[in-house]
RNA sequence: GCGGAAUUGGUGAAGUGGUUAACACGGUAGAUUGUGGCUCUAUUAUGCAAGGGUUCGAUUCCCUUAUUUCGCC
């Protein structure tokens, strides 16, 4: 069929929230939607079998990571990204743009591209947005990302609309050598909190005409919620109507609920699995730490109100049990449950939005969430 | 029975006649938003086997007791 196909079915009468369906070669699933992140192609402790049982429509790899590690080409000759771990569902892979943020230094950004440090052996990498397209074009996700920069929330008006200015030349330039008639390309607005930066950001990026388009550089630096839902008030209004908008790291359930008012499709975020590792649950009254001592004998699911196989089969003593002790079963567990907490939560919020009842559903979410 | 050595928190242990008893693990909390399964932060012995003595002041020196351990009969 070629490259996805997003199609709006319902604007939300009283805010910007809409639902929307996207079409893939590997199936389609309905927006707003959480996705999961598989950096090293795997959603850390789940197998694709349990990714699908929680319902994920769309998960994400990097490309970074998997540049530097098995290689694309040994993933190309595995016959694509999807046969390699073996995931039949759609897969989105992030351009590298975040390492720039998160392990490149402000003097390892030139106009050409980023050095970068090895993470895994300290060798000096090159990467540019030629590079970034080129591998995931080989690596055959579905949507590839712009090789973008992620500066920090902090940075000087200044520094960020330089920042921003390379970006989208960037994206001009990613967009010119991309070639797999396969995948779509989406582009990445930026600017942090200054109103000017993310319009202007907005008006050039879509110029360039991507197939979706992406808020980047929110929730990073300690950056307030304030800003980061200024950053989407900003920039979405310039954003067609017609194209997916995915909302790049982003998986607080507040955040999802506010995004998701302010027309955002999709998001992703790390939150569920890596607070999973850490002993953390979503509940709806609430993240828990399962760390606690007061869970040592409560033989109670995680919440009660979850459909999660670890909600129907386990108690929160015996997973802070497992956590305790660092057996992965006790991740995995979590994983599935902070995932599907996150997933159910999109799918609370497509109920609600058809009936034009968000707002209400996020003054209840709030009220259960953050009850004391 | 005689002689020597030892006894510091939940654990392994450092240490000194003088304000707050090092460090590590563990425990208790917290952080974590396009993932380095990494990690970070705070907190955790009003007390140094028990009792008595010397001293301005003792966990530190002395005595007794208890316990542990080594050697000899």
């Amino acid at each position: 069929m070629g490259k996805i196909q997003y199609t709006l079915i319902k604007k939300e009468a009283n805010t910007s929230a809409r639902l929307g369906k996207i079409k893939t070669n590997y199936g389609e699933y309905d927006t707003p939607m959480f996705m999961p992140v598989g950096t090293q192609a795997t959603v850390k402790t789940l197998s694709p079998e349990e990714v699908k049982e929680v319902n994920a429509g769309i998960i994400l790899a990097n490309t970074y990571h998997l540049w530097l590690r098995p290689g694309e080409d040994l993933i190309d000759h595995a016959g694509g990204l999807h046969k390699f771990m073996n995931w039949n569902g759609p897969i989105l892979t992030d351009s590298g743009g975040f390492q720039v943020f998160s392990l490149a230094n402000p003097k390892d950004i030139t106009e050409e591209g980023v050095m970068f440090k090895n993470h895994l052996n300290g060798d000096k990498l090159f990467l540019t947005p030629e590079k970034s397209i080129a591998i995931q074009n080989k690596l055959d996700s579905d949507i590839a990302m712009s090789f973008d920069e992620c500066p920090p929330a902090s940075a000087s008006h200044e520094y960020m609309k330089n920042s921003i200015e390379r970006t989208i030349r960037w994206a001009a330039r990613g967009k010119a050598v991309h070639n797999n008639p396969n995948q779509a390309l989406f582009g990445i607005i930026q600017g942090g909190a200054y109103q000017d930066l993310r319009e202007y950001s907005a008006i050039k990026t879509v110029e360039l005409d991507f197939d979706g388009y992406s808020i980047g550089g929110v929730a990073n630096d300690h950056e307030s919620k304030e800003d980061m839902y200024k950053a989407l008030d900003y920039s979405l209004p310039f954003v067609p109507e017609n194209k997916t908008r995915y909302l790049m790291g982003v998986g607080e359930p507040i955040d999802i609920i506010e995004g998701v008012i302010r027309g955002i499709d999709i998001f992703d975020c790390v939150l569920p699995t890596r607070l999973a590792r850490h002993g953390h649950a979503f509940t709806k009254h609430g993240k828990i730490n399962l760390k606690n001592s007061q869970y040592k004998e409560d033989f109670t699911p995680v919440d009660n109100t979850c459909d999660c196989y670890a909600c129907k089969h386990y108690s929160k003593a015996y997973i802070k049990h497992l956590i305790t002790a660092d057996e992965t079963f006790g991740a995995r567990l979590l994983s599935i449950h902070n995932i599907r907490f996150l997933i159910k939560l999109t799918e609370d919020i497509r109920a609600a939005i058809k009936e034009n009842r968000i707002l209400a559903f996020r003054d209840e979410f709030v009220r259960d969430y953050y009850e004391k």
